[in-house]
DNA sequence: GGGTGCATGTAATGGGTTACATGATTCT
DNA sequence: AGAATCATGTAACCCATTACATGCACCC
């Protein structure tokens, strides 16, 4: 009977269950554990830790501070534990991914082909990034949490982007071949 | 100077490029076409292709039809199909995707490794079917569109489908595995 | 003097889904 | 008799980002 809101609460939820923190501190490690999977912003952290401190599910404590504002930590609460428990034992709702890329590269046809190589380009190059820094932090990770539980999960996390990543490099290199034979006869003949 | 507003109202220009269609044949076509990456609800596909008549970018005839209701057929004019090789032109915008999976698993730690293993379990059934779709589809668009110089387009938007499900099933499999180790030594030892 | 980091928060705006509302025809 | 398909559209609601607003301290 209970409702079981909204993704961004949960996640919420999730990173207090590491530990006590301020809506500053869970933007900060956000970039550092599930940024290349979530992202939240301050007109969602700050609206949504007030919402959850409503509702029994966190607690707050204010730390005064000399020269700087405040700091309004929060924690959850036993109800708040169980309140996550409880969404992370329902299934996964699945949705569309949206590929802004994809869409544009659908419609190629309709502008000349180097327009789409220079996407696909540029796609190659954030995802040849994107494996050096999970190569990074799986490194940081086992050497700062070798004893952490929680660590395996982690891990797991990491090694999605890293299969997704290789995949999506040798898609682009596939892509770019061909691509790039639609251009040259064009030029042969010119 | 030109505004090139949201993604969505380009990507109904860029499905009234391959003809002139009503909004529910655009629904339909979606599902067969960039289905696997992209959607769109009536609630957007309605008022967008208003508001695209209203600047001129597509235009709008009404066919009656005995019994059903009128069907509104929109076509692009010219203004249209320079808008959307503009759009098509500019670099595609780097969004984080959202993975409610991933979120549920990096916290995998708070409840039972049975749980996230279902989780898996439910992602790799997904890809699983995912690949048999790719198969048929690319099946389909070379025989009925074999001509058409746009397929070599749509067979690259298919073939990114493929790679990334083909990484997310190895991916699945390795993790089923290691989750399946968490569980069984707790069961050696009851 | 000016940028960066710390730290909080709100308001405006945009993007999107779902549910509702209508109504005839055709299939089971 | 009832469900599905054709076909349009609106309204309520949810979710999310961005820009704005404040203000001190520290470093260059």
């Amino acid at each position: 009977m209970k409702k079981h809101g909204g993704t961004t609460p949960n996640a919420l939820l999730g990173l207090l269950s590491l530990g006590p923190m301020s809506g500053y501190d869970i933007r900060q490690l956000i970039s550092q554990s599930i940024g290349h999977f979530w992202s939240e912003s301050y007109g969602q952290i700050y609206p949504g830790l007030k919402r959850l401190a409503a509702a029994g599910l966190v607690e707050k404590k204010t730390e005064r501070q000399k020269g700087k504002p405040d700091r309004h930590l929060y924690s959850l609460t036993v109800a708040g534990r169980e309140h996550l428990r409880d969404w992370l034992k329902l299934p996964v709702v699945y949705e569309v991914p949206r590929s802004e890329l994809l869409l544009k590269l659908f419609f190629g046809g309709q502008v000349s082909p180097a327009i789409s190589r220079e996407h696909v380009e540029a796609y190659l190059e954030r995802h040849l990034g994107a494996l050096k820094v999970y190569g990074a932090m799986t490194k940081a990770l086992k050497r700062d949490h070798a004893d952490d539980p929680a660590l395996p999960y982690w891990l797991m996390t990491l090694s999605m982007g890293r299969h997704n990543s290789a995949a999506m490099v040798k898609w682009c290199r596939e892509t770019l071949k061909e691509l790039e034979r639609f251009e040259s006869p064009k030029k042969r003949r010119q």
